[in-house]
DNA sequence: AAGTAAATTTTTTTT
DNA sequence: AAATTTACTT
């Protein structure tokens, strides 16, 4: 193959040697997708393999999208009686399970349910209000969060109870409800989305006879992102492997990002304990990003502890420096992006342009400042798709139609749109199905009989508004049997459980801009159906399997201009230009991960995904004031800013800004360093705040003007008052105001005025080790004060305040 | 029972 | 600030 003359040696290795266990360490940017693909490839041409014997395993249906993409285009002109089976590991084990579950004999049939995190949330709340616990006490996301988490593990809820210590309440509720939605979920023939992994695991270790099936089957097994693989995919790839393997894995232990998720990256750093002769491959050369990226990448990535030392390198030159932009506010942040990207783009249209943020809800900003500037964008994640209402709606209709017993299906569905059937109604036949401990659709069909005689607490009429739902979807399932022989059979059904249900007559009648687009939605939910219906061969189940598996990244338009999106979604991909925002402590790092190093470690290697997608030109931004739950919050630089290496940064800040502050510090320790760079940023500076003629021009003099108000800066231009917060000194204060000093003055009695060693929150402090920072919170009294600081760069601290020798700032 | 107003909660990250 | 849930009215 003289494609492979293209492939530096170790990547060219990775392609040849297909026999046996091969680990193929890849860095970011160096070119992993090529080589899986290619290596795809050269089995099929090369080494003759039939492509039904290739399996390739990744994470996101847009990968494998990819790489199946890639694989058609490299076989191009080659005739082939079959395909490489290139699936996501949920899609695998959906395959298999829809195969043979049957074997399992745990009750489940062929044509079960898959449960989403909402539907799982739903069962859950059910199952607590049944055991009698205020659903205040118990959240079903929290449940619902436990047990995934457990089931990750490869846990029952035997095996949970068991963990249970018995003083612990909370725990062992949750081992009851455990049980309990084990049990619904049975009854209703669903699975919710660990259970794909885990009956297949499950079946794959029962059963002998369908091991050696699909290990007859796959006789080369590749894995994507190998370290993000957990207990339960670990045993998969075991189970498939146990025959022949041939078992390759790419993956790179710097961006293990779904720890959250049970991803296990001792699964990658152990990979040759578990295949004693497995091969190793290292790529380690960079073709993506230039030489100030990557460095600014090693330097964040190598904070952490515990990883497989390699470092990238890169033919590039240096290339841009990294621009750095501090914003006054979110909005600012936002128009700043807005603007630089107009500038890029009248220079050079080619270069796609992403925004990341680590959070899906600070992509709302960015959008308003997009449309407000008609910068065309596209944004991946928020709601999919298939997770609006009336989408999830139909498709509940058509899965109850597939499985009658589905009851979070059912219970969506049955007065939507409204037929007359109310809380009581509906109460009634939960209670009855419990009661006879059957489905809710088998408790329908035996309390709408006309010879059922027992009493019910339900009206004449709700009975007929029941008896009339039945029909609706007995209506349905005939549609089904009906249609299946044709070769428009998923339009037709979809269509149907559009209109023959009501549904659409119900959006029509609301006549209101709403119901307008989500009959659109519907229409576009038709025109999948009617795809779906010209790739022949699946049928109506497929098309449900596929909605319940596909994300939003899906939809991700790689030729799109400019993108927003989660640093997570954004794995796996590249843009010539990269804005990474929201770097602030608590956003980015994120709060919930602060405290726990490891969690921070993770967080570290997001860090480090994120610069690692940009190709030429990345920006770092953060903003000093932000909204969190609507409330205006200050915000301090992340500590990940504090890892880049300073000389890299160039500073695109109006006014002083924290890397102005962070470099005069250094300046302390190295006056030669110092010079050279703080010469740059301070004659820049004020030429900025007098001159700028842009959208925030006048936010720029008023934040320069309350700078000099303050009055306590240092002649040296330390730039630090950005925190202050001192102006009610200076103005008149209104009564409320006076009302809220004399509190905090009495809630904390040796304030910061009367004693000079005590600082209350708001204060700003310097420290020996961490420079300034601001106090967020005190707790105890005397010796035992315990303050939170947050210091720029370095994140939150607590310290003791006798302790901590720290100075009014 | 259904629609509206008020109260409450929400934000990690994803298959 | 927005979305979801609950409480209240008709």
């Amino acid at each position: 193959m003289e494609i492979l003359s293209s492939l530096n040696p170790p990547q060219r290795q990775a392609v040849e040697q297909t026999e046996g266990a091969l680990l193929i360490l890849a860095g970011a940017g160096s070119g992993k997708t090529r080589v899986i693909t290619l290596r795809i490839t050269y089995l099929i041409a090369e080494k003759n393999v039939p492509p039904f014997n290739i399996l390739a395993v990744t994470f996101t249906n847009k990968a494998a999208g990819e790489m199946r993409e890639r694989v058609n285009t490299f076989l191009q002109g080659q005739k082939l009686q079959s395909a490489p089976l290139i699936a996501t590991f949920h899609s695998l084990c959906v395959r298999i399970l829809r195969q043979d579950i049957e074997h399992l004999s745990e009750g489940y049939t062929k044509s079960f349910t898959i449960y989403d995190t909402s539907d799982q949330q739903k069962v859950i709340k059910a199952c607590v209000k049944d055991i009698g616990l205020d659903e205040k006490q118990l959240s079903a996301r929290l449940v619902q969060s436990q047990i995934s988490a457990s089931k990750n593990r490869g846990e029952d809820y035997e095996m949970y109870a068991s963990r249970v210590e018995y003083a612990d309440e909370r725990r062992a509720a949750i081992a009851r409800v455990f049980k309990m939605y084990e049990e619904r979920l049975n009854n209703a023939n669903a699975l919710d989305f660990d259970d794909l992994l885990i009956k297949t695991v499950r079946l794959l270790r029962k059963s002998q006879e369908i091991r050696d099936k699909y290990n007859n089957k796959f006789k080369y097994i590749l894995v994507d992102e190998y370290q993000d693989t957990n207990a339960l995919q670990f045993a998969l790839i075991q189970y498939l492997t146990e025959k022949q393997q041939n078992i390759c894995v790419v993956g790179d232990d710097a961006q293990s990002i779904y720890g959250f998720r049970g991803a296990d990256i001792g699964n990658i750093l152990s990979f040759e304990e578990h295949y004693p002769n497995a091969k190793v491959i290292m790529l380690e050369q960079n073709y993506r990003s230039t030489q100030t990226i990557l460095d600014a990448a090693d330097a964040i990535i190598s904070n952490n502890e515990g990883r497989k030392e390699k470092k990238l390198w890169t033919k590039k030159d240096g290339g841009e420096k990294i621009f750095y932009y501090q914003a006054f506010d979110a909005d600012n942040e936002a128009r700043f992006v807005a603007s630089r990207i107009e500038e890029h783009q009248r220079r050079n249209l080619q270069d796609r342009i992403a925004v990341l943020y680590r959070t899906n809800a600070q992509s709302r900003v960015f959008e308003d400042a997009f449309r407000r500037l008609r910068i065309d964008y596209n944004i991946v994640g928020g709601f999919s798709f298939y997770e609006r209402a009336e989408v999830k709606d139909v498709i509940a209709y058509l899965k109850l139609v597939l499985n009658p017993f589905d009851d979070i299906a059912l219970l969506r569905v049955i007065n939507t749109p409204t037929r007359g059937l109310g809380k009581t109604t509906l109460d009634e036949l939960s209670f009855r199905a419990r009661d006879f401990g059957v489905s809710h659709w088998e408790a329908l069909a035996i309390i709408t009989d006309e010879k059922y005689d027992q009493p019910l607490n339900i009206t004449a009429r709700a009975l007929e508004a029941l008896r009339n739902f039945k029909k609706v979807i007995e209506k349905l399932q005939v549609k089904l049997s009906e249609s299946s022989q044709t070769n428009k059979s998923v339009t037709e059904v979809v269509m149907a459980a559009i209109e023959d249900t009501g549904y659409a007559n119900m959006l029509r009648s609301e006549n209101s801009d709403e119901s307008a687009t989500r009959l659109e939605n519907l229409e576009e939910l038709v025109n999948a159906a009617v795809d779906y219906d010209k790739q022949e061969e699946y049928g109506l189940r497929d098309f449900i399997d596929h909605a319940a598996l596909s994300s939003d990244m899906d939809k991700f338009d790689r030729n799109a201009t400019v993108t927003l999106m989660t640093v997570h979604s954004a794995k796996g991909l590249e843009f010539p230009i990269v804005f990474l925002v929201g770097l602030e402590d608590g956003i980015f790092p994120h709060s919930r991960s602060i405290n726990e190093p490891k969690e921070l470690e993770e967080e570290r290697r997001l860090a480090y995904v994120a610069i690692t997608r940009a190709e030429k030109i990345l920006y770092v931004t953060h903003s000093m004031r932000r909204r969190v739950y609507g409330e205006e919050m200050t915000a301090e630089p992340s500590q990940f800013l504090n890892e880049l290496p300073l000389d890299l940064i160039q500073d695109l800040s109006r006014g002083s800004s924290w890397l102005s502050f962070a470099r005069s510090s250094a300046t302390q320790n190295n006056k030669h360093a110092a010079t050279a760079l703080s010469g740059e940023t301070i004659s820049e500076k004020p030429k900025n705040l007098y001159t700028g003629k842009t959208y925030n021009n006048a936010e720029a003099i008023a934040e320069f003007f309350k700078k000099k108000t303050d009055g306590q800066q240092s002649s040296t231009g330390n730039q630090s008052s950005i925190f202050a917060s001192r102006e009610e000194e200076s103005k008149p204060l209104s009564g409320m105001d006076k009302l809220r000093a004399l509190s905090s003055q009495n809630k904390n009695p040796p304030s910061a005025i009367s004693n000079p060693n005590s600082f209350v929150p708001g204060s700003h402090v310097r420290h020996a080790k961490y420079g300034k920072g601001l106090v967020l919170r005190r707790e105890g009294t005397g010796d035992n004060v315990k303050l939170t600081v947050s210091f720029p760069g370095f994140g939150q601290k607590k310290l003791i305040e006798k302790f901590a020798n720290l100075e009014k700032a």
